[in-house]
Parts: C-alpha cells; sequence; structure tokens
RNA sequence: GCGCUCGUAGCUCAGCUGGAUAGAGUACCUGGCUACGAACCAGGCGGUCGCAGGUUCGAAUCCUGCCGAGCGCGCCA
C-alpha cells in the first residue's frame, strides 16, 4: 500500500488489442462527452447492465458529471445521447432514473462480431508480453503432499495458462522445500534403508510413514540423531556421499509430487523446480550485501533487519531475522534470494506469490526489504497472491480421524471414485454400458473437475469448505455441469453428421435466448483478462457458468435440428460451437479437460 | 496487547473501479423425458447484506465505532 501503484503499472503492462464490447462501448460514450462539450477527465462509466429491463449496457457516468458541473443529471445524459454515435450497433439507446443511459444492442451487429470471433480459439496478439513467474504449488519435499497444497498448486496453475493465452512469458517456479535441518535425519534413515537391502523408490513409497519413522528414531536413539545433526553439517558443505543420499531422496520425493500433478492435469515439470537449496550458495552473499547496506543489524547475536514501514503503534519495528545466531538462515533469507533471481536472472516484471493467506506478514516483510535493498525496481510487481484454508464440512480444518493432514492422492482417489459412481448410474438410467477403458478415462477426468473447479470457483482469498459428497453431485455450479454442456455441443455434432469447420453460413439471431449467448460469448478475453489480471479465476470460473447455463437454455428453447429450415440450422450450429469452443478453451485455461461423451 | 482477514437466503457462494428492484447453486414445492443426452430446462418459496452511525444524488461496496469468527505476531518453514 501506498509507496507503488501497482494497478498503474501493471494497465502499462497488459495491454492488447482486441476486441471487447466494453472498451469499444466506453471509446464510444468518451467521444460522445467530448463532443458535448464536457471535461476530458470525466469518465462515462459503462457497465453490462444487471437487469434485462436496463438493456444490455449502461453508462453511468452522466450523475458524476453532473454532480462535477453542477447541472442535472438528466440534462447530462440527453446531451450525451444526442452526440452519441452507435447507431452501427445499436438498435435502442434511452435515458432511465436519475441519468442512467441504458444501450441496447443489435442483434445483427452481435451475430456479425461474434462469427468473426474466435472465442478462445486463438491466442490474441500481444503488443506488450511481461514477463511473469509464477510461484506455486512448492510442497515440502521431506512430507507428502496433503490438501494444504491443493490450493496453490490448482490456482497458481490456472493463472499460469491464463496469463500464457494473453501472450505473456510465464515462467513457472516450484519453491520446493529441499532443505533445512530435517533432511539430516530423513538421510540418516534412508541410509539405514539402504543398509538394510531396501530400495529407496520402495522405502520411500510412503513418504508419511517414512518421515514418522525417522522422527521416531531422532527422538528415541541418541547416536542416530547425532548422525541426522553430523548430515546436516556434511549436506551443508557439500559432502559428497550425504549429498549423494539427498539426491535420491529428492528425486523420489519429486516423483510423488510429479505424480499428483499428471493426475491433477497441473502444468508443472521437473523444469519448473527450483527449490530452496538452489539459493543455498547464494545466502551468506545476499546477508553480506543487507549488512554492507546496513540494513540488516546485530541483534541479540542474530542479524536482522527492522522495519520502520512495518512498525506498530507504539513506533517499535517489525524485526526480521535473516540470519540466526548460530549462522544459520531462515526462510525470509532464502525468499529474497529468489526474489533477486528472479530478477536479476529471469528478468520477472511481475512475480505472484500463491501462498496461504496467514504467511500474509511475512511475504509483506520480505517484499519490503527486497525494495529497500534494491533487489527489484519500482517497476518491479511483487504479489501475494493469498487464498485463505480450506476447511473441513464442520468449518475446522481437514484432518484425518487420526489428526493427521489428508494426503492429496487420497483425496483425489476419492473423488475419482465417487465420479465413477456417479457415470455408472447414470449410464445405468439410460440402460447403455460402457468399456472398463473409457470409463476409467472419464471418471478421472469428472472427479478432477469437480475438486478444481469447487475451488476455483470461489474467491481465492476466503476461506472454504470442502464438501466431497456435495461437489460430487454435479448439479448446479460444478465442473461436471460445465463438461456436460460440452459434451452436448458435441453430441449434437455427432447427430447432425458435420462439424464447425465444415459449416458454410452465417448466424442469425433470433430469439432471447440465442442473443443472451451471443452477448456472453463475446465477452470471453474481457473475463480472461481480468481473471489475469487480479490473478482471480473464479471470474472465470463465474463466466463459463454463465455460458453453460445460457447454453443449456438455447439449447432447450431454441431447436437445433428438429423443425427447423436450413439457414436457422446453421445459424444454431455456429451458435453451437462457438459455446464448444468458449467452453472447451476457458475450461482448458483452469486445467480442466473436456470429453465428447460422459 | 498489536496486526491481518472475514460476517450476504436454512446450507454453499457471487455481487466488476459505490449505481436502478441484492443474484446463483443447493434444499423444499409445481410443471416438463416414445429424448438435438433430464448430470437438463421453465417456474415458485426463501434475505432488517452482523449492529449502529457517517460520507454521497445514490452504500452489500467507502470511513468510524461496536458485536462475532478465524488467523498471524524475531532465531521452524
Amino acid at each position: 500500500m501506498g509507496r507503488y501503484n501497482f494497478a498503474t503499472i501493471f494497465n502499462n503492462l497488459a495491454r492488447y488489442p482486441t476486441m471487447k464490447i466494453l472498451q469499444l462501448l466506453t471509446e464510444r460514450f468518451q467521444q460522445a462527452m467530448q463532443q458535448a462539450g464536457l471535461p476530458a477527465e470525466l469518465k462515462p462509466h459503462v457497465a453490462l447492465s444487471r437487469n434485462a429491463g436496463f438493456g444490455d449496457f449502461q453508462a453511468n457516468g452522466a450523475m458524476a458529471a453532473a454532480k462535477q458541473l453542477g447541472e442535472k443529471p438528466r440534462d447530462i445524459a440527453v446531451k450525451i445521447e444526442q452526440a452519441l454515435q452507435i447507431e452501427d450497433l445499436a438498435e435502442k439507446v434511452e435515458i432511465a432514473g436519475p441519468g442512467f443511459i441504458n444501450v441496447y444492442l443489435k442483434a445483427e451487429w452481435l451475430a456479425s462480431q461474434l462469427a468473426g470471433y474466435a472465442c478462445g480459439e486463438v491466442q490474441p496478439s500481444n503488443t506488450c508480453p511481461a514477463t511473469i513467474v509464477i510461484d506455486y504449488s512448492s510442497p515440502n519435499l521431506a512430507k507428502e503432499m496433503h490438501v494444504g497444497h491443493l490450493r496453490s498448486t490448482i490456482i497458481g496453475d490456472a493463472v499460469a495458462r491464463i496469463l500464457e493465452y494473453q501472450g505473456h512469458k510465464v515462467i513457472r517456479q516450484n519453491h520446493v522445500g529441499d532443505w533445512g535441518t530435517q533432511f539430516g535425519m530423513l538421510i540418516a534413515e534412508l541410509e539405514t534403508s539402504l543398509k538394510d537391502g531396501e530400495v529407496a523408490e520402495l522405502a520411500l513409497q510412503d513418504l508419511e510413514a517414512f518421515y514418522k519413522q525417522s522422527k521416531k528414531h531422532f527422538d528415541q536413539d541418541e547416536s542416530f540423531a547425532d548422525t541426522a545433526r553430523d548430515y546436516v553439517v556434511k549436506l551443508q558443505s557439500g559432502d559428497a556421499k550425504i549429498n549423494e543420499l539427498w539426491q535420491l531422496f529428492r528425486k523420489v520425493s519429486l516423483t510423488h509430487s510429479e505424480e499428483i500433478y499428471r493426475k491433477l492435469n497441473v502444468t508443472l515439470t521437473e523444469k519448473d523446480v527450483r527449490g530452496e537449496s538452489a539459493y543455498n550458495d547464494d545466502l551468506p552473499i545476499l546477508v553480506e550485501e543487507l549488512k554492507n547496506n546496513k540494513l540488516a543489524k546485530n541483534d541479540a547475536g542474530a542479524l536482522v533487519v527492522m522495519l520502520n514501514e512495518m512498525s506498530n503503534k507504539d513506533g517499535d519495528p517489525l524485526g526480521v531475522i535473516i540470519q540466526k545466531k548460530d549462522g544459520g538462515y531462515l526462510y525470509a533469507t532464502t525468499d529474497l534470494a529468489a526474489i533477486r533471481y528472479r530478477k536479476k536472472t529471469l528478468n520477472a516484471d511481475r512475480t505472484i506469490y500463491f501462498i496461504d493467506s496467514r504467511q500474509s506478514d511475512h511475504m509483506q516483510s520480505v517484499f519490503l526489504i527486497a525494495r529497500k535493498a534494491n533487489f527489484v525496481d519500482e517497476q518491479t510487481l511483487l504479489e501475494h497472491a493469498k487464498f485463505g484454508t480450506m476447511l473441513g464440512p464442520d468449518g475446522k480444518p481437514i484432518k484425518t480421524r487420526e489428526g493427521d493432514s489428508v494426503k492429496l492422492a487420497s483425496l483425489l482417489d476419492d473423488a475419482i471414485e465417487k465420479a465413477r459412481e456417479v457415470v455408472l448410474s447414470k449410464l445405468a438410467e439410460k440402460g447403455e454400458t460402457i468399456d472398463e477403458g473409457e470409463l476409467s478415462s472419464i471418471a478421472e477426468k469428472v472427479g478432477i473437475a469437480a475438486v478444481k473447479y469447487a475451488d476455483l470457483s470461489k474467491t481465492r482469498t476466503n476461506d472454504y469448505i470442502f464438501n466431497l459428497d456435495e461437489m460430487v453431485k454435479f448439479e448446479g455450479n460444478t465442473g461436471p455441469y460445465l463438461q456436460y454442456a460440452f459434451t452436448r455441443t458435441q453430441s449434437v455434432f455427432r447427430k447432425a453428421e458435420t462439424s464447425f469447420e465444415q459449416l458454410a453460413g452465417k448466424i442469425d439471431i433470433k430469439r432471447k435466448e440465442e442473443k443472451a449467448l451471443a452477448l456472453k460469448l463475446l465477452q470471453f478475453d474481457e473475463v480472461v483478462e481480468q481473471a489475469g489480471r487480479d490473478a482471480y479465476p473464479h471470474l472465470l470460473c463465474n463466466y463459463l457458468y454463465e455460458i453453460a447455463s445460457l447454453y443449456s437454455s438455447f439449447y432447450e428453447n431454441c431447436p437445433i435440428l428438429k423443425d427447423v429450415d436450413e439457414e436457422t440450422k446453421t445459424s444454431r450450429l455456429l451458435l453451437n460451437g462457438k459455446t464448444a469452443a468458449a467452453i472447451k478453451s476457458g475450461l482448458g485455461l483452469l486445467g480442466i479437460e473436456v470429453m465428447n461423451k460422459m
């Protein structure tokens, strides 16, 4: 807050030329206001109308303008309306209420725009792409991935895909926890297992159990504990044998994570991994630099950066320890090294951290230190895209009956299993059968979609209640509902024995369901842009749900193949195809797969 | 104690830089399948937007104070 105007900087980074209705209307209104002789700084405030009775779009700027000029709002509205030139796209413009200007778009204009609009099919050209580093997932390799990692992983991945779609250069960074004292203990345990003739992959098959076992040894066996502590030192100093064991452990653990990523359809791969260990050698250099800058001072034996900017009411500054009195480093130090690396080496214009909101103070202080130390310049955006805690149906943090954290792998398996049951029962209702391979494939896509969509569709900053039973009902605003809408589009093409590419003809919008759908489809890139700018995938989810919902209504009320003439059939098949493209592409940006049948 | 976040329909959630009558889903109730796939659609019921002030032509949205919930506060990450 305060010193850096992130919004202004980012707006300069993110402007690119694609057709946007809102932008187009805003320009038209701005021209009208200028012609009406209104001061240039006044804005038209064009927005989607919420109520069908108030047109498709509305301009709310007349009231504010009237206020500033000391005139009557309706008089200003009339002046604007008279100067407004939108006959080409609007069929009606009316002034209503205190001074709202409502715009009703022409169906023919929407149809022609939609015909030339590849919603979600083609990546928009971006005239000023930014280099954006996305820090997400970042599990601790000492343990198995649990539900606490789900949100960072899938929200971060969705935002990465969205920004990439917009033409930005996206660099994924999986800042895994692969360093620290616990690894001494784990290496010692691994060494014991290998001596007993076990294979590493087998010994580490259940990471959680392995961790517990090693912790037990550490607590109960004094000589084991000594060995573990010794190994930490050896690891830090680069001892070859210990390093080899560490690498082995790290590799097996990463393989576990990658299995989860594949199952989740998350784009992270091995090349995106740059863990805490990668910054180890840089830490003493960084600390030295902060000392020379006079930013870090000795305080009770530890090296501390004092931040007056984050002082409390009494004026006591916040102290951030970057080196312990025993010489060890803390995660603030590693995070600073990462910021510097991402700026200097990766050339990041913007870095987005998908981390739990409980880390808010930490992130804020690290960002502040990075700026004070000039690790980044003022134009570089550092954002903490925080998210709330995932809670169980009882409103408390999710735990197993034993009080452990729930493994991500088992949660996903549960979801897939439930999806399989639902798919089977739906097929049974229709008296259809399916082969096992196809069933597995569908169950996996549907189950994963349910889990991901349930999370992505909520405002990420709030806590949310994870209720598997609710999300696997697959009714209403769910991932499977969207997948279902897509399968209907494909089913129509199958029935029509044609494809979108083969269609020749024009879109002709006659019914209100068609118009509503067309208008919504044209907003694809506007929504995607906002979702990327604010790192809010839920905006895209809400939008896609609206599309699917409008499509269903269109589907029920406007026959595509039955009892229609050839022109209408072609027009509706085109709408069907545009919808399919928007849903497929939109879900793709969320990391959710579609299928032709389910 | 200091700081951060959050209180919207029975439940789960939207509500864009303050805009018109606060919207969805779910649950419950009415209708619609010899089918372009009913995992759907059409409709109904359901809200003093935690409370009280303030700013404004206009407040769920901005400000202040209460009430309630969660979380974080220097040598773990």
